[in-house]
DNA sequence: CAGTGAGCGAGCTTCCGCTTGACTT
């Protein structure tokens, strides 16, 4: 029997209160939320003030068995879940669920984990905040609403099993939307020139200097170096002006993800999977915050190991301020639980995110750096324009020294080097001066925790849900994250030296990309649907919008239901109207003729995804149809591009007396023959151009190989059971399952009795879940 | 587990936010 019995909502929390509350308290945990709404008939009852209908989530069970037990004991329950929205929601779905009796049931609160923090918590409970609860069945009952409502939609008018929802749908767009700018981009050039200058008498100088203006034409660029060949140049002006740079604040769930990203390529999930170790062990705080806060006793502990490693001269505190749109602050930042410890025991990446998080939190507590930028100012004779030299000092390193945090922007070549001592009214001469072609630079595509920027930036979605929000696009086929190649294009550049003006055609390769998000075909005319149809919801102030009124309702000034109802009249309606459109949406383009029958060539998605189609379905003859390849686009793919489509399948002859045949499948290109597939070789077959007499070997090389699969079989009660040669090595495959042999035995002396003793003892494999 | 693309119908899919496992062919 318990006096005390604590509940919160994380494992690895309830283990460090528990030690500062000591005898007479049990804490324990809720893992998260309890129960959610039923799936039956959207969990609402929307004709009765849209009650809501809550189940015991599935894997909650046995938790919520426990803590009645324990809780039917205890003296007195304190609901010690975090201070928000939700965390309020999971205390009242606990009384109601554990049938706490309110005169032995307190509320407790706080946002940090140190033992006056808690020990101040016990001394000032309060009870549940309905107003905060309502607030949270109100953000719970729109995003059912709105989720469970649009996506049937999707499912009758583009394809089944797609979703939409307030975050996700809106996450979509801003892909789309960047992507058609990219697309619809134009590049300008313009020549930036570029001098490598010589001190005039002695010692030669390393002074590197950029032309003030950028010229538009080759004519103008080339007419400008022949103005430079007789020209003088003179220092004419040397500039310093003092800067200073100030440490970025400390990490939340976003800008640990970002950072994460740029510096080791990490990605979001990864990075909070790392992170969730990190905090399961002791290491840092709690990785799921909006807060930039640092606790006092941190802010102090980060104040000793600087003094201590650097010197006062390096300590300024600073208390961070969070200003990002809904934030709900339930926790601190992300940081070290203790301050002196620069690195940890664990894996690699584990330590590579832990010294991150330890230096990006040490940084924020220290001095500004100073710097020192210079300009020289070099006038050429006879003319307007002006040669710079840039360059910056650092004079006090202060945060720099432990930590510099990274942009998203490409790496500018020059600028920042280190510059010579020189005087003004100083001569100058050139030892080669260039203008170069440079194209300007589409938007950047979006990257994992570029979007989750973008997210936050708007309000939308919290640091629970970036991680599953960014997995959920990938997983309907909205978004695919890939590599792609650049391509390449040409560039003049004329260069200046010795006297002479040289030209040259150079090619370059840009856009190329790694790691990046792209909107699929699927993904786009999702979003061109929505967009026509629901603009409200796709509006990117909408979560914004409905923020504010979940306040008024948490502040007591408007009821729950009445502002739902609002919301749900004017949209079911929508939904209602779309539903009574007929066809769907299938992103049909006509992109020309065939000109061999002349009939009309349409791209769009079809049951199967994106495809191509000759003629017609209204046409007497039957269309011919094409998958498009996997680099290819519904609303990029060319006339000549799909054309090329319908080559395959390709007739290649006849082999043992039945037809082989070459075309491109799910899996790659491959080869049939009598009802079996084999694949081509990547980069060596293509099924364009591969011939008969190369199909029959290909052929030939997988019966071998084939033969080699088979190591034994045997008979048993079930069918056969077979020892096989699998890509991971030797296994057993018996009713259906696969069996690893255990390490240690030779696979070639395997007895039926051995199958079975390894059939027998390996581990019950769960259902596989369905979907990918 | 690759080829298809007609049509029917049954039964399914789906949201966002809290948490952590138990998986890793």
């Amino acid at each position: 029997m318990v006096e005390n019995l604590v509940i919160v909502e994380s494992p690895a929390k309830a283990k460090t209160i528990e030690k500062f509350l000591g005898k007479g308290y049990l804490v324990t945990s809720s893992f998260g939320h309890i129960r959610d709404l039923s799936k039956k008939d959207f969990g609402i009852d929307i004709a009765n003030n849209y009650t809501p209908n809550y189940e015991i989530s599935p894997d909650k069970k046995k938790v919520v068995t426990e803590l009645k037990k324990i809780a039917k004991e205890a003296q007195m329950v304190w609901l010690a879940s975090d201070e928000d929205r939700e965390g309020e929601a999971i205390a009242w779905h606990l009384s109601e669920v554990l049938q706490l009796d309110l005169k032995k049931t307190k509320r407790i609160v706080f946002h940090e984990i140190t033992k006056e923090a808690i020990l101040h918590a016990i001394e000032t409970p309060r009870q549940i905040d309905y107003n905060l609860v309502n607030a949270q069945q109100a953000r719970r009952v729109l995003d059912r609403l709105v989720g469970f409502e649009l996506s049937p939609v999707l499912w009758k008018k583009v394809k089944p099993s797609l979703s939409a929802g307030r975050v996700q749908s809106v996450a979509v767009r801003l892909l789309v939307e960047r992507e058609r700018e990219i697309m619809n981009f134009v590049p300008q050039s313009a020549f930036r020139v570029l001098s490598q200058f010589n001190k005039a008498d002695t010692n030669p100088v390393d002074l590197k200097a950029e032309l003030n203006t950028r010229f538009v034409t080759a004519n103008e660029a080339e007419s400008f170096l022949n103005h430079c060949k007789q020209a003088a140049f003179t220092v004419s002006d040397i500039s310093k002006k003092p800067t200073k740079r100030t440490p970025a604040p400390p990490f939340t769930t976003s800008t640990l993800q970002q950072e994460a990203s740029r510096k080791f390529g990490f990605s979001v999930s990864q990075t909070m999977t790392l992170a969730q170790h990190l905090y399961e062990a002791g290491k840092i705080t709690y990785m799921r915050t909006d807060s930039v806060n640092l606790s006092d006793a941190a802010i102090e502990s980060a104040a000793t190991e600087i003094t201590s490693e650097f010197g006062e001269k390096y300590l300024k505190t600073r208390r961070y301020k969070t200003k990002s749109k809904g934030a709900q602050e339930a926790h601190e930042a992300i940081r070290p639980t203790y301050m002196n410890k620069s690195t940890i025991p664990g894996n690699a990446n584990e330590k590579k995110l832990y010294e991150l998080i330890w230096k990006r939190t040490l940084a924020s507590q220290m001095s500004d750096a100073e710097l020192e930028k210079t300009t020289i100012t070099i006038d050429i004779e006879n003319s307007k324009h002006k040669f710079l030299a840039q360059g910056e000092m650092i004079k006090f390193d202060g945060f720099l020294k432990v930590y510099i945090e990274s942009t998203d922007d490409e790496e500018e070549d020059g600028g920042k080097s280190l510059l010579p001592i020189i005087n003004a009214g100083q001569k100058l001469g050139y030892q080669s001066i260039s203008a170069t072609q440079k194209f300007t630079l589409n938007p950047p595509r979006y990257t994992e925790a570029s979007l989750v920027r973008k997210l936050e930036e708007l309000g939308i979605g919290r640091p629970s849900t970036y991680a599953p929000t960014i997995s959920t696009i990938q997983n309907r086929g909205y978004v695919i994250k890939e590599d792609r190649a650049g391509k390449e294009r040409g560039y003049l550049q004329f260069t200046l030296k010795d006297n002479k003006i040289t030209k040259a055609d150079k090619t370059e390769v840009f856009g190329t990309e790694k790691s990046k998000l792209f909107p699929t075909d699927i993904g786009m005319v999702v979003n061109d649907y929505l967009l026509e149809h629901f603009p409200n919801i796709l509006d990117f102030n909408f979560t914004a919008d409905v923020e504010k009124q979940f306040d008024d309702i948490a502040e007591g000034d408007m009821v729950w239901h009445k502002m739902i109802d609002e919301f749900y009249h004017p949209f079911h309606n929508r939904i209602e109207g779309a539903l009574e459109i007929v066809g769907r949406k299938s992103g049909e383009r006509n992109i020309g003729n065939d000109p061999k029958t002349g009939k009309p060539v349409i791209v769009k998605i079809g049951r199967y995804g994106p495809m191509a189609q000759i003629g017609d379905n209204e046409d007497d003859e039957k269309p011919q149809y094409a998958a498009l390849r996997r680099d290819q686009h519904i609303e990029t793919i060319t006339l000549e591009e799909a054309l090329e489509l319908f080559k395959l399948p390709r007739d290649l002859g006849l082999f043992e007396t039945k037809k082989v045949v070459a075309a491109i499948g799910r899996f790659g290109p491959y080869v049939r023959h009598d009802n079996k597939f084999y694949s081509l070789k990547k980069g060596i077959d293509d099924p364009y151009t591969v011939e008969l007499d190369r199909a029959i070997e290909l052929i030939q090389e997988k019966r071998v190989s084939d033969e080699n699969k088979n190591i034994a079989v045997f008979q048993g009660t079930d069918g056969d059971i077979q020892i096989l040669n699998g890509r991971f090595g030797p296994y057993i495959v018996y009713n259906k399952q696969n069996y690893r042999i255990p390490k240690g035995k030779e696979v070639k002396e395997l007895t039926l009795d051995d199958c079975l003793e390894i059939i027998k003892n390996s581990p019950e494999k769960p259902p596989r879940k369905k979907g990918k």
